[in-house]
DNA sequence: CCATCTTTGTGCACGCGTTCACAAAGACAT
DNA sequence: ATGTCTTTGTGAACGCGTGCACAAAGATGG
């Protein structure tokens, strides 16, 4: 659920839905993670479980990338998971900078779950000439001034922005302009950029507003007798993994 | 663009669509600037260029709050500012939790977001017996031993878990026991929750993989003759704000 | 008070995404 | 080989969300 993506009009990349893109690295996931426990083939039913979707929905999403599956047995879990990893482009190294080291920069920088999808941090850059120099998780934050030259450098297609909010399109036109293709923007505003360049957005504050405005919604149902739902008639299963999941949200307004 | 609203069935809360509700943050945040810079009224079109969307789509969310608008003129800023935070929620007070004090929750605790909004950091709370009492962000870390008596004593409804993957589970668990009945998930897992839980999840390596998707294709099209979009058509307006605004993300696999 | 001009609010059509439900395909046992 | 059982792959229906295009509403000027 994020938040943000603004829909795009009729991408339908190559025939596979967005919608499916989105879901693909969930699969990734949790087929992983069976991989690891050396399971070597996963039904529709058991997969879409561990993922959190409808089994029905996960074979239509497969289906868009071929027929892998076996009736009766279910899916190789090993060429799943390299027919996805493929098709998501993760059996390729992305090099990628991060653009102020803040608080969030910093936190993203640490975080290790780029390696592993095939994400390398290869720079790591910010305004303050304080920061120059100064490692932060093992990288030298080098200053903005040299942000077109570290783009070139290492061949970066994608960027991540984590600086304030007033800062964030003058470093996004600058990235664009030095070749960034694909920017993952964590200050809250609306970035303006030309055709052919991607934009998410992760918008923390939009996230709890959202999740604000159903827990409003909830506490107004039990005062006032609408005949709402009885509340507690918890099922034990999961489902209900939140409302939309479309938009995803990091840093408010 | 978030990653991950797994959509819920038939919500449509009160009337007003979920993708409504989603954008409604968006207005808001266009309608805080204007408001700060004494703007009094706008219309639909500038306000649309502001929050990066469609006009027409954004006086169709409106007409669902009801007619605020002045034919010939445009709508009142601030009047629709607080309608907006009425109807978010916003004009109350919500106590939240931060679980998992590590870089990506303490990145979140200094956030200053969050005040800005009605919402209110009430408590850190870290397995980590050495974070006990250790200031972040002015808020001393509690352990989570005491993590049902922070929830009840606070009367806190929503959570933010920003724990390691593994942990998250038993987290969610014990907060949705205390009461909590909102999460917010960085942690790269699927929960499960009772019905009635709201949950919403940020993952930063999904977002990453979908612009890897994207951006392989990019590549591939130039290179692969295959028939695809001219590539460079720049259009010079924005739009294009990503694939499917449907899902945020933070923290990979 | 009437004419004109601006901007809202919405009816309508279209397309994407989801879900159901089932036929086809293959494994496995006999 | 044949039959049974499991599980995939997909045709079709449905619903939500989007965007067009226009009528209604009101402001503004004469």
């Amino acid at each position: 659920m994020a938040t943000g993506r603004t829909h795009r009009p009729a991408t339908r990349s190559r025939g596979i839905p967005e919608a499916t893109v989105a879901r693909l690295p969930l699969y990734l996931r949790a087929l992983t993670a069976l991989s690891e426990r050396s399971v070597p083939t996963v039904s529709s039913e058991e997969l879409a479980a561990a993922a959190g979707v409808n089994s029905a929905k996960l074979r239509k999403d497969f289906s868009y990338l071929g027929s892998y599956g076996t009736r009766g047995v279910g899916y190789d879990v090993e060429y799943l998971v390299y027919q996805i990893s493929r098709e998501l482009g993760l059996t390729q190294d992305w090099p990628v900078v991060i653009v102020g080291i803040g608080n969030l920069g910093a936190a993203l920088a640490n975080y290790g779950g780029f390696a592993s999808r095939g994400f390398r941090v290869a720079a790591l850059i910010d305004a303050d000439p304080a920061m120059a120099g100064k490692p932060v998780a093992g990288i030298p934050v080098q200053h903005s001034d040299d942000l077109e030259k570290i783009i070139q450098d290492n061949g970066v297609s994608i960027g991540v922005i984590a600086t304030p909010a007033g800062a964030a399109q003058a470093v996004c036109d600058r990235l664009v302009a030095a070749g960034v293709t694909s920017i993952l923007n964590f200050a809250p505003t609306v970035l303006s950029v030309p055709e052919g360049v991607d934009v998410r957005k992760v918008d923390l504050s939009i996230e709890l507003q959202i999740l604000a405005f159903h827990e409003q919604r909830k506490a107004g149902e039990g005062a006032a007798s609408d005949g709402g739902v009885p509340a507690a008639a918890a099922r034990s299963d999961s489902a209900d993994q939140g409302p939309d999941g479309d938009m995803p949200a990091v840093m408010p307004a």
